[in-house]
DNA sequence: TGCAGAATTGAGCCGCGTCTAAAAATAACC
DNA sequence: GGTTATTTTTAGACGCGGCTCAATTCTGCA
């Protein structure tokens, strides 16, 4: 019946649905300038594309409001995601690309890849559950483990957890972050925070290190507090 | 004092490219409708590109005669064959790609493929000379080894040889040449010719077998006559 | 409550890469 | 060698995905 079943998506599309779906992914609102921002692109295209993406049922947008992935955007996106996220690992582990390369060359690569293709790396990689920045890799039909993430930045002084999930768009904070040894993993605790907004002081262990604002924004925790 | 040394170059371009280098690989002279057939677009559409291609130094066009690539067209079409064919034996030697589906694959990865990773693939594979179906894949400055190859279909009785490529764009005679172990590096000897045109019979080794004329004007045979 | 500033959208434009239909050049044939 | 068939080019159109600039809507604050 429904004979728009199978959509073929531009490339340019597809850029625009992983976006807004790795902002819901944070739980945020998805605003046109966010997206704007994340894209490299004018408000004005961001906009248009939306009205696009919203008569093909991708993509529900309220105007001056936001938008929001539908349920077909949602399995259009996590598809991308995967794609993206695959290729990350398979960079690091097979061919041997650092971790703070390999987001630029998925970023690239993600359009390109068939099913075939993305069926051989997973297999590949057994089945991966997440990508070298601890992001989940959504499985074939789009679904995903459910976390609950907490930016470091956030924690209350003495909360323990494990470090999750690094944003994997800025190498220089991947290499920050290599340094502190702050890896998906990691155990972690919040020894000290400077109330007027410089560092958290993070416990790895014996080892301890400061961690910027900016950086404690972009990396989240795991943490074994029930906050239902 | 060249201030467009490093145009940037749609794929589609890259495509087009790719293609006349193709062509010119094996000597043959390039018209639109070669291309247009090939690529699966207008000849109207070939005709416009080659003039965008040629106002960018990249092709030769004599209006109604064909195309060739200047030094600066080789240049970059060589680059592209250079990442379709890394692409391709990547595929088949560490992916496990069956080498009759490497070819489209590459067609769409060639594109997002970035230095660095070409690099780190060539890398992998040792700096690889050829590509699962026996092209030649030219090294990073463009340069490729000088091969004298003859159509299978084309050859006298009796000639001795080794089968060096086999046309990749179509699975199917990729399929029917493996049945007949014709892969490159095979030794053959032309035992028998159809004078009226329907196979040649080819012996490898103790066995024989008869190939097609569609598929012996697709597999090209380096023969050590010295045809100076 | 009203207003200034910020965010978003609308209108209109542009280049790319495709198409179709018609004109022009070349090639084939009698 | 002239006529016909084929190939190629030209002309004009279209959708996509960007942009700029102006109009609109929303938000924060006096
Ligand atoms: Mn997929
Ligand atoms: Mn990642
Ligand atoms: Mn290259
Ligand atoms: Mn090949």
């Amino acid at each position: 019946m429904t004979n728009e079943d199978k959509k073929e998506l531009s490339p340019a599309m597809e850029d625009y649905l992983r976006t807004i779906y790795k902002f819901e992914e944070k739980g945020a609102m998805v605003t046109t300038s966010m997206i704007s921002e994340s894209l490299g692109v004018a408000p004005a295209s961001v906009t248009k594309m939306m009205k696009r993406l919203a008569s093909m049922d991708l993509v529900e947008h309220e105007p001056y409001r936001g938008v929001g992935l539908t349920a077909n955007g949602e399995k259009a996106a996590a598809e991308m995601a995967r794609h993206h996220r695959l290729i990350e690992l398979f960079l690091t582990e097979v061919v041997g690309v650092p971790w703070d390369r390999v987001h630029d060359e998925a970023h690239r690569l993600e359009h390109a890849l068939s099913e075939y293709l993305e069926d051989r790396l997973a297999d590949i990689l057994g089945d991966p559950k997440v990508d070298p920045h601890g992001q989940l890799i959504p499985c074939k039909d789009g679904r995903v483990a459910v976390r609950n993430l907490r930016m470091l930045w956030e924690l209350e002084q003495g909360t323990r957890g494990v470090v999750a999930e690094i944003e994997d768009h800025d190498p220089a904070l991947l290499r920050y972050a290599a340094e502190r040894t702050l890896f998906p993993g990691t155990e972690i605790c919040v020894v000290e925070r400077d109330p007027y907004g410089g560092s958290v002081i993070v416990a790895l262990g014996a080892e301890r290190c400061a961690v910027g604002q900016d950086a404690a924004r972009q990396i989240w925790i795991e943490t074994n507090d029930t906050t239902s």
